[in-house]
DNA sequence: CGAATGTTTGAGGATGCTCAAGGGATGTGG
DNA sequence: CCACATCCCTTGAGCATCCTCAAACATTCG
């Protein structure tokens, strides 16, 4: 945690809040790196543009979280960031986040763990994709934004899914007919419920159940 | 790149170079973290254990390259690092490492990238693991890992494979039988060649061209 | 209101898993 | 040094999961 006086050298270097509109890019593969970005409100996908030019989507990016880390060691960005949403969003030039931190040990020391945490979040989403089964990466999918949004003091059993099923079977490795069958097999099981996209968790213990490692059967 | 001084305060920090014999532990999870570790020179797996018992690989560290970023902001090592040949390792106290980077900024720098570096890396293994086919992730991994010993300067053509067949197909979310098939497919196809653990590239550009991402058929 | 985009459902088929078995390599204790 | 156990690798046969293709309906937006 930083402290109030380390909070105020931070918003000091923040360069501006901007508003994205749904579909508009907070950065694009290939633009220089400059800066890196928090979410204030709304939502963003991370993807990137494979040889054949298909989406490979990378990730979701919720309030309170950071986008654009995975650039620091690179001249440019290697990733798209597109607003799912109206997003309110604030970017930090790096370079003075990096010279601040060098004064502020607290401040060095949370970006180190905030890039650790994603290291770690990312190896718990590989295993997803090479251990899991349809119906538990969904199942995984939903606890992980649950658990995101609880983190951010927002209720964990009923939110908005701002992305598409397409998004959602693009990043989980499986086809959009595959999301949408696996959305009605768990409503008939009554483990959740989505009308349109508000999702809310009617057995959040059973969908864990699923979500955890398990067996192939 | 770090100057000759700087790294001679690094060098004054690395606690100690240990030797791992095959199958030793240089943590397991749940060991308080304390420390990174630097590869010299041999072998490791990292992996975790899920709820069922079963082991979960998430990663292989060859010469050169850093052990235990993931586990920064955590008070314990969520993973297990074990030796897959007899290795060298140097430990690096993690708080006298901050402490020193506080102080040179390139040094701050470079961990800053290093991680980065590190979550870019574990995207690309993400869009291999939902996007591609068996086939696809093979020669993806065979390509990763001949990149990874180009960059230190090692061949790139022929190298050994100190992990089993097993562990790479854990890793790569593939039963052993069909990483085994692979091996025999893309040997028939004169791609490469493997003599027991010994693996040689015939063809480097067919092979990259395999990995390389590409449409489902 | 039409066009584009997103969602759902069905039928058939391919990829990769499971189960089964055999051979080879390595290591340990007698 | 041999016998035995264990681990690793390979190959085959059958099958399940999930993808592809196809079509219809819903929703959003200009």
């Amino acid at each position: 945690m930083l402290a109030d006086s380390e909070i105020e050298h931070l918003d000091n270097i923040v360069q501006r809040k901007r508003v994205l509109k749904k579909g508009e890019f907070l950065f694009k593969a290939g633009d220089p790196f400059d800066a890196i970005h928090a979410i204030r409100s709304g939502s963003l996908k991370s993807y990137t543009i494979s040889s054949d030019g298909i989406e490979q989507l990378t990730g979701f990016h919720l309030p309170g979280e950071m986008v654009g880390l995975n650039a620091v060691s690179t001249e440019a960005y290697p990733s798209f960031a597109k607003a799912l949403e109206t997003s309110l969003v604030c970017s930090i030039p790096f370079d003075r986040l990096e010279a601040l931190a060098r004064d502020l040990p607290a401040l060095q020391s949370q970006l180190f763990r905030v890039m650790s945490g994603e290291i770690r979040d990312e190896q718990e989403l590989m295993m997803l994709l090479s251990k899991k089964n349809a119906d538990e990466r969904f199942a995984a999918f939903v606890m992980n934004l649950s658990a995101r949004y609880r983190r951010r003091g927002l209720s964990d059993k009923e939110f908005f899914l701002s992305m598409t099923r397409s998004d959602i079977g693009n990043y989980l490795g499986l086809a959009v007919e595959t999301v949408s069958r696996l959305i009605t097999r768990l409503q008939k099981k009554e483990l959740i419920e989505i009308k349109d996209r508000y999702l809310c968790i009617k057995d959040l213990h059973e969908l864990s159940a699923l979500a955890g490692t398990s067996c192939h059967h």
